[in-house]
DNA sequence: CTAGGTCATGTAACCGGTTACATCAAGCAC
DNA sequence: GTGCTTGATGTAACCGGTTACATGACCTAG
């Protein structure tokens, strides 16, 4: 960024009649620099409205300040959060986090390589590159996963197959259904195959059969209302549907109701992440809470240097509200 | 992202044979260099696996090929969607996007100035800066301010003012509704505050008195349950509730009911945007339709170096469904 | 008075690329 | 054979910082 030629160190030093050495020492508060020198050279900087060039610095330093953070897309709260954790053990450490987005990225792996080269570490959500990309970049850098697994890098995960299976199995056991249906495409991130392949494992456990194909959707409440339109269409629906996240379980609670359906009396709905919106929907979301924030900080922590586990696994929590069949509890609403 | 030691173009030069210009053409595939020297080159640099340093190149060409956005927060689908219309551009160019959040960074400026220096060009989202700040950024650099307005910087807004004036006329003119309350802080963020000007203007268009101060609020569902909770809790509602998103419309659409009133029959609730859910939610949210992807787009052009006006209006367009009392159209839902 | 030490500052190499210009060999015309 | 052109490649400066080491002024102890 530099069209009205911004001066360098080399203007200041002339400026101020020093040289380049002393002008960095004034920008790093070195002790070294005699008060009135240090004045000089100030003034000079504050005429001139010279500041240190990020690059040059980074080119000298082999350091870059920065984190990058690579996701499938900056939609949904999901991402958001988990920047939001890692944000704050950036700030800490007077880091700038910068996010790519590869959803809508046919060179991902392009925008990839050109941010590893300038950040300092690496957090790379699981399912957004080919898993020999990540392995490669691992061996250039630093980088932590999320949410996904690859030969020798670091991850960092929440349990999703358990979880789900839990969750299916409170289904099961508690509420006695018996023909359940997962919404999602579990090819699309490691996060739904691990949660499909412990709602599976619960049907399995209980020796039930699924009562159709998983219906293979996008992770957005749109789906979820296609997703039911299309449940309708074609004619009944399971006792139950397990959602791959809560947008898409939101999107159907939105729109079930309008096609005739009540929720949970003729059909249960699930989903996961717990969304905002979870607790405010009516009836209120039965999900699974999941640590986001802190698996963005202890992926920003072990990208930055942090010595780290090859993988880190985060508790969940079964959060069981109404939508799933349980009686409303006791919950002031005002 | 430099831990175990990159081969740079002087070891590929000694590697090969050749010089380091060699080198650097065969990598920009410079029709200079004969065939049998090309070849050799890139066996060197497939053996030592060698990738141009992205610092380097951007400290010699003073060009980073790289697009910064700053956006409040990465909370929402509206700066997703900016995020996707400036990214369709950056595609087609060959930049890479880089977004910083500057909500929950106490170092905002600091922040925002480092990702000026590592990149072509800013995209600033009205309310994140200071207007000085980026009234100095843009002196320093190519900036595009989106949704807000600084002195001498280029700007692109949709015309909220007139946009929320039509939509309050709509609901005093059509329904005759005479006690309306805005929902939103018109200080948190230019957009929010156009929204209330051109509520309050269509009110005092219609000699009409406000029904009370904007309830101050922030932009997310959660704040939409509260504001819904905090209306109830001090007792009568006014007719209309003007919501400076949607977000906020759909924490209201989902507590109100809870709290016994019927919309749009006992209040009615509009939006702003055109969230997803606008659409899906029941009943379904009257709003505001913004051209938010291509609001990126023309930012993202704009930041790259196309020409731009100083003020680009894109048009927005009232959507009115049922929740401001509007009967339901006729639309199949399946 | 001098050797040695301390301190403020300067010099210049280095980080990893790009590229203007120099160099040198080969080909060709006379 | 000489001079000129053309083409492939090399040399070295440059981008904007940082910093090890050099320098030289001044102080102090012997």
């Amino acid at each position: 960024m530099t069209p009205s030629a911004r001066p360098t160190i080399r203007d200041i030093a002339r400026e101020a009649g020093v040289s380049v050495a002393t002008v960095s020492r004034v920008t790093h508060d070195d002790p070294r620099v005699v008060e009135p020198t240090k004045q000089r050279v100030q003034e000079a900087i504050d005429r001139l409205g010279y500041r240190p060039s990020a690059i040059g610095r980074a080119l000298s330093l082999q350091r870059t300040s920065t984190l990058g953070i690579v996701l499938p897309g900056l939609g949904g709260p999901y991402f958001a959060q988990l920047i939001e954790g890692a944000e704050t053990v950036a700030v800490e450490r007077g880091v700038v986090i910068n996010v790519v987005g590869t959803h809508l990225r046919p060179d991902a792996v392009d925008a990839v390589r050109q941010l590893a080269e300038r950040t300092d570490g690496l957090i790379v959500a699981g399912g957004t590159l080919p898993d020999e990309e990540v392995v490669s970049l691992a061996k250039a850098g630093r980088v932590i996963l999320v949410a996904g697994e690859a030969e020798g890098v670091p991850a960092i995960v929440t349990d999703g197959r358990a979880a789900a299976s839990a969750l299916t199995l409170h289904l099961i056991d508690h509420h006695g259904y018996r023909r359940l249906r997962f919404i999602g495409e579990p090819h699309g991130s490691p996060d739904t195959a691990w949660r499909y392949e412990g709602f599976r494992a619960a049907l399995a456990e209980r020796g039930i059969e699924e009562a159709g194909e998983p219906l293979r959707l996008g992770l957005d409440v749109r789906s979820g209302a296609v997703a039911a339109r299309e449940l309708h269409a074609h004619g009944e629906l399971p006792e139950a549907l397990v959602c791959a996240n809560d947008e898409l379980a939101i999107g159907m609670l939105a729109t079930l109701p309008g096609l005739g359906y009540r929720i949970p009396a003729d059909v249960a709905v699930t989903g996961f992440d717990d969304h905002a919106l979870a607790e405010i929907a009516s009836p209120r979301l039965t999900t699974v809470h999941q640590p986001i924030a802190e698996l963005g900080a202890r992926a920003a922590a072990g990208a930055l240097g942090e010595p780290i586990d090859d993988l880190t696994t985060l508790p969940t929590e079964l959060v069981v509200r109404e939508s799933c069949g349980c009686a409303e509890e006791a919950d002031p609403p005002t």
